[in-house]
DNA sequence: CTTGATGCTTGATGTATATCAAGAACGATG
DNA sequence: CATCGTTCTTGATATACATCAAGCATCAAG
């Protein structure tokens, strides 16, 4: 466990946080902690009671959900920076929806979700920085539905390549996934074998190249066109 | 447009306006109208700047989204008493993310969404039931894309049906559907005539009875167990 | 009682994707 | 370098679902 300078320190990087006064930042300070995962390790489970909230600092968790029927979808790859599991304060019960597991080594600082409760009462920013948080994600769900009903797997990975570009405008465009092809294949609900299948369609196709975990996008304005 | 007190009225049952004073529920009131739909009537429309959010007092809205294929799909239908597009209201672009459509002539009690920010900003208890609210829809998304993907048609039907049982002991159940088969199908993601194949296998496997909207289920216990 | 609109059902056919099974590439480890 | 485990690819086959097209039921309007 780290000393109580630097868990401060990873709470004021929290956007969550930052509009606390330095007493409350101590407070929570003292409530929090932070954990150091292996690679496969189990942070929680689907169901389990939910007493704190969580920010990763370093590493990869994976969020999934887990079907009647035993197959896993995963819902997120949380990356380092975000917070997570922080809509789960104000449910009736107080469980997680998901389970969350670290992708490799991760650094994650959890956060006591009664005394953040507590604190929250005294600092309406705070409320407001929470509130513009779960609005965000929200937004994302509406996003995320889109996807996974409206459209064939074809779209949908065409969909989430498009997404990582930053640069709109250059034809070309490099991607480097962040995960294995396998979890990115779960996201977007299409099965490995399927996914391989489409890259490998795509490329035939000239639209792209594909080197291990590194996308190279030849036609960004054909691709875009591809729709089903 | 209805009289001030009537529209304090509505505001009233509102949850989200359950913690104000009086005083603030006058100055919303003031801000507030209630709108009447016809059938058929477009309250707005995706990507269109919302300036406002709502409650439905009577009827029954449609919220959907348009994808780039140009197919569409039901996210919800509101029902009387529930608020919608208050998530809105904090995210950076201003704008609806679904389009809202009366599915039979409705009214509607539209709220200011800067006045209400304001007003949020001096109650906190307001913050809180928002919170909650946000946090509950959340939960429900994540329900809702775990039947999207993690399941095939039927096995999504069977989960609605199931869902809606309120007395989950009795070993028969009957279910009145709030809209039409097409449009339920949609919010399924299915397509009507796969909708229509799909109970007629569960009525032949003497799980259920179709009669118009009303379904009577003869095994709860059976559908349960009919995963896949 | 017609007529037409609308929602629902049913059948025939096609296609996207899942599944099963095996092999190839790659990185880690001794 | 050899070996093992993992991830990815590829092929053959099966199936759920979409699509197209037509028929039926219900209900309101003339």
């Amino acid at each position: 466990m780290k000393k109580r300078h630097d868990i401060e320190g990873e709470l004021r990087k929290h956007i969550l946080f930052s509009a606390l006064t330095p007493d409350q930042l101590t407070l929570i300070a003292r409530h929090s902690r932070i954990l150091h995962l292996a690679e496969g390790e189990i942070l929680f489970q689907q169901e389990q009671p939910a007493e704190r909230f969580f920010r990763l600092c370093s590493g990869q968790i994976k969020l999934s959900r887990l079907s009647m029927g035993g197959t896993e979808h995963v819902i997120e790859v949380v990356q380092p920076g975000q917070p997570f599991a922080e809509a789960v304060l104000f449910m009736k019960k107080r469980v997680f929806p998901v389970n969350a597991e670290a992708l490799m080594p991760c650094e994650v600082l959890a956060v006591d979700s009664a005394i953040f409760l507590q604190i929250l009462y005294d600092s309406r920013e705070t409320c407001f920085r929470l509130m513009a948080d779960m609005s965000y994600r929200l937004h994302i769900f509406v996003n995320e539905i889109d996807n996974l009903t409206l459209q064939n797997a074809t779209f949908r990975l065409v969909h989430h390549l498009l997404q990582q570009i930053v640069d709109c405008k250059s034809r070309t465009a490099d991607i480097e996934l962040v995960t294995s092809k396998q979890i990115l294949a779960s996201r977007l609900s299409i099965k490995p074998e399927t996914f391989s299948r489409i890259l490998k369609t795509l490329s035939q196709r000239g639209l792209l190249t594909v080197n291990g975990r590194t996308i190279h996008i030849q036609d960004v304005q054909g691709l875009r066109c591809f729709g089903s």
